[in-house]
DNA sequence: AAATGTGAAGTTGTTCACAGCT
DNA sequence: AGCTGTGAACAACTTCACATTT
């Protein structure tokens, strides 16, 4: 018996039709994305493996390996034709189209990220923010509305936004996910110090930056 | 033989005489503090690993394993004390002292980040800011001087400064990283959307928000 | 009875080595 | 000759099962 979570998989191939691609796999085509986008800045037509594995930071091996879940589109001999290998990515991680996003809490960090150049260079908008206290005046203008959270369901619904950005302090970061939840948003990324409970088809990321710079300095202080 | 790896982490624990805790494990720690806190804060003493770990969102088995890398501290039969494994940690983390960091690129980003209160609760503090044009007119107020990128290597070295933020622009990260390294940082928590170049010695970690976001979208879509 | 600590088993992720194209 | 694609080996990580302690 290949276990739970193996038969998972099995399930999901026979179910789907469709390989299931790991979750590291996905953050490195992300990376592998921007990294071509890059090369075709630079006016190259084909790479190799060895090339833009060097690029992204990865090992050539792990790049092929990542690529072979969705298919096999190199040319042996000569590597990979730089714009087709975008495009087929591309479709794979299904970043065509734009998608609404939303944020809550517009304290100190949410503030500037509704105005964070970074997303809608990359296929997201944030459409909307909300704030326990909607009319509090901010150290700087945005251009979008700061609405109260007593229309975050209405929104969520006819918007039809799948995906929250949750930077509320902690304390208060699980009530307003549960909110969220129960309004149909599907993925969270989540800025507060907490770990969320959620049911299991909603997806949490989690962005804690104290955590990332304690972590630095444990690996510097050797 | 057991391998490249597998040598280096045997090595790592002969001379240093302390076993090597995996990065993971690393950051679990970081999470399994602050669980710690708010449980201390609602007035527990002690606390099953049953208990922790489903604050922590982890299984209670891997919560004892981590544990197990750096000691056995549980009473059998009745948990952990909370304060005593909260110190342990923090020890073991090496976060009991505040550590000085600098902030390089004082952009839209940049600007929210050395105001956030979230890094001086957790031990560190941002003591000043570059930016390649400090004299600029920027949205808000801050209590740290912005200096310019002539005054760094200086100053980095007159204050024993180890880790920095970057958030310049992609196209300038790689150069503004090699400058810092130069000066003796040798911890970089990066912002910027490229895979940075580094001599072994030194330690990256990438916060990429475009990424997150891909990612909550490929899981979401199904 | 309740909970820890841990060897063993299981699972996932990475790298190697090389066959097979172009 | 050069480079991809991939089974097999390897390493890391997680979970199980249970002996052990309070």
């Amino acid at each position: 018996m290949p276990g739970r979570k193996g038969w998972l998989r099995f399930w999901r191939l026979k179910k789907t039709g469709r390989l299931v691609i790991p979750r590291k796999t996905i953050y490195r085509l992300s990376i592998y994305l921007r990294c071509l986008a890059r090369l075709r800045d630079n006016g190259l037509g084909t790479v190799s493996s060895e090339a833009l594995a060097q690029v992204a930071g990865v090992k050539p091996t792990q790049l092929r390996k990542d690529l072979a879940c969705f298919g096999t589109f190199g040319t042996r001999g000569l590597g990979y034709d730089v714009l087709a290998l975008s495009q087929r990515i591309a479709d794979e991680l299904g970043t065509s189209s734009l998608q609404p996003v939303i944020l809550v809490g517009v304290g100190n960090l949410g503030l500037a990220l509704v105005s964070y150049r970074g997303f809608e260079k990359e296929g997201f908008e944030i459409i909307a923010a909300f704030d326990a206290e909607p009319k509090r005046k901010r150290d700087k203008e945005i251009k979008q509305p700061i609405l109260g959270m007593e229309e975050l369901s209405q929104f969520v619904n006819e918007n039809g936004v799948k995906m929250a950005i949750l930077s509320v302090p902690a304390a208060s970061a699980q009530a307003v996910a549960n909110r969220l939840i129960e309004a149909g948003v599907m993925g969270i990324l989540n800025f507060s110090p907490i770990v969320l409970a959620v049911p299991e088809e909603v997806m949490v990321n989690n962005v804690n930056l104290a955590i990332e710079l304690e972590n630095l300095s444990y690996f510097i202080h050797g």
